[in-house]
DNA sequence: CTGGATCCCTCACGATACTG
DNA sequence: CAGTATCGTGAGGGATCCAG
């Protein structure tokens, strides 16, 4: 326990000690939707080794950011959840996931997209601004994952699965971070065939200006 | 450069393989300030190996988050400094390092407390709402570690050194930490002699307004 | 089948020494 | 001052194995 610390009386590198290591801050990100058993956590991170992945939640669970609790009967399961603490992680999650998507390139072949990701995607890039007067409900579909959106009063509720009635079902693949990043306009999309619709297609328009990533700030040479 | 990856469609993931890895984000606090040399990169983080500090550097202007820049003469020095991209890192350094100070504990006897941590942690815990209608101007020495804070208009501006003409020199050491957490009163640390004033004492009531570490929350078991 | 623990290999990190 | 070179250690990666 003597090892592994940055010497430095500071948040920061406290914060770094806590959920610094590789994959803990990913982990956490799996917990913030809902609490999770070791393998759904394994299923939407599955690059991690399962040694690597138990360490990690000893770890989270050690200095108070995640609990382990056994569900009582019948289903004799474990679940891990984030505390209060880790649940304040949630923000700060949110405002680095939009700053890394900034230099996000085109998904590679190995690239996996989980329900996950692309829900807290969709909390990190929404703008309150752009929601006013809108009350419109969105299913987006990326291959097998779905996930949806729900925006009323200027609020956002989003989560993972389908959407009762939803004004418009958004069906995409990878042409989605362009969209996303404002690369590409919607009715190009649309029309490339990129990009399927199901219900009022005008919300697209509006679907791009609720969520949007950041232009990448490009430096001027000296 | 295929290793080291997440493998996941996901900004945070991307956020983490850029600046993920150890002492990455250190190095980035230390610049969030004002550029620096090699040198002076390393005296503020004297546990990094300077290989390792070298290989961060190269990793972090490869892409994009730091500007390697080479001063014209007669100073034939190199200083590195954040681009635009990593410029935009602070809010979000600010927020994990006010995350994490919830945490800290005493100072160990190896921790260092850099004018550049100082500084960063006045802003990070600074509360606008607390400042209206004062204009004051602090200045904080611990040990031989020297910051300053000004507020005007609710504004804060903090900064590495001492202030022309301070309202309040507050001279303290480790017990900096819990007064700044609201665990000692602050009339109780000037009487046990923690701390000396040089000014208008009333202005350390103010102080503790103006920052403070949110309390640590505590989950109820179950 | 869930919920991990164990083993082995590799590579990044840490410490130290040294150079333009 | 601004790094590079070398080398040992331990954490991470991958596969397999085990208990309930």
């Amino acid at each position: 326990m003597t090892g592994r610390t940055y010497g430095q009386f500071c948040g920061l590198a406290r914060a770094l000690e806590l959920v610094g290591e590789r994959w803990a801050l990913l982990v956490v990100r799996d917990l913030v939707l809902a609490p999770k058993r070791f393998t759904d956590l394994h299923r939407g991170l599955p690059r991690i080794p399962t040694n690597v992945l138990s360490a990690r939640l000893k770890e989270l669970e050690q200095v108070g950011i995640v609990r382990r609790r056994v569900l009582p009967r019948p289903a004799a399961a474990v679940v891990y959840e984030l505390t209060a603490y880790g649940r304040e992680l949630e923000a700060i999650l949110l405002q680095l996931g939009r700053w890394g998507a900034q230099s996000l390139g085109e998904p590679g072949p190995e690239d996996i997209l989980t329900e996950d990701s692309l829900t807290l995607a969709l909390r990190a890039t929404f703008r309150p601004e752009a929601a006013r007067q809108l009350r419109a409900g969105y299913e987006l579909r990326v291959g097998t994952v779905v996930v949806h959106a729900r925006i009323a009063d200027g609020i956002l509720e989003a989560g993972i699965g389908p959407l009762e009635a939803p004004d418009l079902i958004i069906d995409t693949g990878p042409v989605l971070r362009a969209l996303w990043a404002g690369e590409i306009s919607p009715g190009a999309a649309v029309e490339s065939g990129a990009i399927r619709l199901t219900g009022d297609p005008a919300l697209l328009d509006r679907f791009v200006e609720l969520f949007r990533i950041p232009a990448t700030p490009v430096d001027a040479p000296a």
